[in-house]
DNA sequence: AAACACCAAAGTTTCCTTAGTTTTTTTAGT
DNA sequence: ACTAAAAAAACTAAGGAAACTTTGGTGTTT
């Protein structure tokens, strides 16, 4: 009797497993070595090895490389939207937001292997630009909705351009990126982010701001 | 009248007592299989020559490959969990239970080829996924609760965070059966996990734990 | 800068095995 | 003898492993 109730929910559990999860498995498990390894040492087929499946597998489930990179970029800025449109409710001001994004950044940068980056602009620069498109359109937008609400708030200037800002806090980390200006094997990329956001976020606070935005670090620092 | 009333009870609990027993035959003859020689080289025709029916008849019990790996290891899991929970109340102290989880798990590793994990890891994911959730619940209780018992009667260190030990010993028990760090090739599975499981108590205990410890192992080695 | 050679990897094809299903044969019970 | 159930055998489709072909990035030479 309790047996066949065992059953019965891994029955039901198993009619999830299906053509949307082989993709999605796909797009999972070449993001975890895309990460680890960049795109180019990633090849094909340690790709379908990692995943338990043929190469030709892979290929009834994605046109092509290229064609999985784009998929993996796109579904990582899904990701990365998402996580960012959270915070707008879940924060208390436009400090903690700004903040938690640093915090979302630095997460972001541990766990991916900055070769990744230069791989994507420099093989794939067609998934590159797509993405960033997307960047301005979408996360440009947060970014601008933050300042707003600093301003609102008091902990920003008043006379921020907000739009400059914003193009500008962009490139920087484009910029910050590039490997033509801070060669990988003389940065910390981490480090490099981190330093230029905190920099950022001093040219705009007020006073109030800033001794807001102290109390964050130091708590992050406990 | 009466007669025939019995002899309808009768045939109604043997039907389900038949129903039942097969499908727990087939659990435990694929479980011997799968335990010897993982499950990718398992084939469904060798379960049910090796339970000594048909393949149709397995089928009739069996939805597919991927439902009777999930129940097996469900299966071993409860198993797991059942012999675990009679350790609370057959050991003496804190150490002698944690001496006897490490006898349980060098048994466990002992009947099963390591290809098994590897297998399910890889080819499984899901299920993979399923019991890692479970890990955390039920196990990692149960680790919990012995530090605190040890931590009481004074066998443990009292600033031990027993979360964070949890944590760690949960994560170390994976990350030794990671074929990754310890090519099974190379190491013997069984010697790294006693290894680390020795470390990992002498880690925790007390001056007067560590000697009532290595009592016990002096009557293993007896 | 252009041409060329090389070779690893992307992408494709082939052959085989196995999961799952269906049909045929055998067995057991009445 | 009859019938239902189970076993054995045959079948189909899908996926895997391996082999094969093509492509593109890189290095060398002119």
């Amino acid at each position: 009797m309790v047996f066949a109730k065992v059953s019965l929910v891994l029955s039901v559990y198993s009619l999830e497993y299906n053509y949307m999860e082989t993709k999605e498995r796909i797009i999972e498990g070449s993001m975890e070595l895309f990460f680890k390894y960049g795109v180019r040492s990633v090849t094909m087929d340690m790709i379908a090895s990692h995943l338990g499946i043929s190469k030709k597998t892979l290929y009834e489930n994605v046109k092509d490389k290229n064609t999985l990179v784009e998929m993996m970029a796109q579904h990582h800025f899904d990701q990365e939207q998402h996580d960012l449109e959270k915070l707008s409710n879940t924060t208390e001001n436009a400090i903690d937001e700004i903040h938690q994004i640093a915090v979302q950044m630095k997460q972001m940068i541990r766990q991916i292997n900055p070769i990744l980056f230069f791989d994507i602009k420099r093989y794939y620069p067609k998934v590159w630009q797509l993405f960033d498109s997307q960047k301005y359109d979408c996360i440009g937008g947060y970014i601008i909705n933050n300042l707003e609400r600093g301003i609102k708030e008091g902990y920003y200037r008043p006379d921020l351009d907000v739009k400059v800002m914003m193009i500008f806090k962009m490139n920087q980390v484009e910029w910050a990126f590039d490997t033509d200006f801070f060669p990988i094997t003389e940065f910390n990329l981490l480090d490099v982010q981190m330093q230029l956001f905190e920099h950022f976020i001093r040219g705009i606070v007020t006073k109030k701001g800033l001794e807001l935005f102290e109390k964050y670090k130091e708590h992050e620092a406990n």
